[in-house]
DNA sequence: ATGCCTTGCGGAGCAAGA
């Protein structure tokens, strides 16, 4: 089973080069972010024929989650628990040898730090610790696929020093999101190499493409039972070579499921 | 250097991203 996620930055803007990657790499799960489409706007026309069935968790502008499934999409659930304006939680089990639980998450940027929007971003790590936990208890696979906005280590930035007052990067930052590793879960990246230079985000500005200033922000991590059946992961970089990229790029992982 | 790009919204220039 090959979940992927990518952060779309727009589905609307990018519906030809999602289509072109869909074809190439045939994952049979997708976790989108930054759809920036409301549920009733999605373009769902764009994947006719492709065998994927879609759930969205949309909104205005800005923000919006999906999952797309070649095996189908059971018990969807949008959104943590307790209030939120921002659309950025989405569940769904898809079942192909085995079950596995998905979900996909856009977490938030946090920047400036400090400051509300900070604040915002550390309490949504703790509802989502809340949730991680909770979904821990089952004891079977799950996935936590997306765009964490969390740079975990130095070695995961091109340019460390860069970010050393980002909310991508603080330290709070990332103890926030040790917290929700160290309840059992595998980064599945670092399962597979330790090496640097892992990137999934270069930023338009500043010719970072091409410098290869990169951060590595885009995550899976599987919980015990999905984490035994890691068998491949892949970052798709080249496609942040092509015309009018995301500046995101898909990273995806294989599980014996 | 809060810009350097890019998208969405809306129909000009912001907000937001990271």
């Amino acid at each position: 089973m090959k979940i992927a996620t990518f952060n779309i930055n727009g589905i609307k803007a990018r519906a030809e080069a999602l289509v072109d990657w869909l074809r190439e790499a045939e994952p049979d799960v997708v976790c989108l972010q930054e759809i920036k489409s409301t549920d009733d706007t999605f373009p769902h026309e764009i994947f006719d024929g492709l065998g994927y069935t879609i759930a969205t968790h949309g909104q205005k502008s800005f923000n919006g989650v999906a999952i797309l499934s070649r095996l189908g999409l059971e018990d969807v659930v949008c959104g943590l628990p307790g209030e939120d304006e921002q659309a950025r939680w989405i569940e769904a089990t898809v079942v192909g040898r085995r079950a596995v639980r998905i979900c996909g998450l856009y977490l938030p940027n946090g920047n400036p730090a400090p400051g509300p929007k900070y604040d915002y971003k550390l309490a949504w790590m703790e509802r989502m610790r809340t949730r991680v936990q909770e979904l821990l208890h089952a004891e079977e696979p799950v996935v936590f696929a997306g765009d964490y906005n969390i740079i975990p280590q130095d070695v995961d930035a091109a340019k460390p020093e860069q970010w050393r007052e980002d909310a991508l990067a603080l330290p709070e930052s990332r103890a926030a999101f040790r917290r929700i590793v160290n309840l059992g879960l595998t980064d599945a990246l670092r399962a597979r190499t330790t090496a640097p230079g892992q990137y999934t985000f270069w930023d338009y500005q500043a010719g970072a493409w091409p410098r290869n200033n990169g951060i590595r922000i885009d995550h899976l991590l599987l919980s015990p039972q999905a984490a035994d059946l890691l068998r491949d992961l892949g970052v798709d970089k080249e496609i942040r070579g092509r015309d009018k990229p995301s500046d995101h790029v898909p990273v995806w992982i294989d599980l014996d499921a």
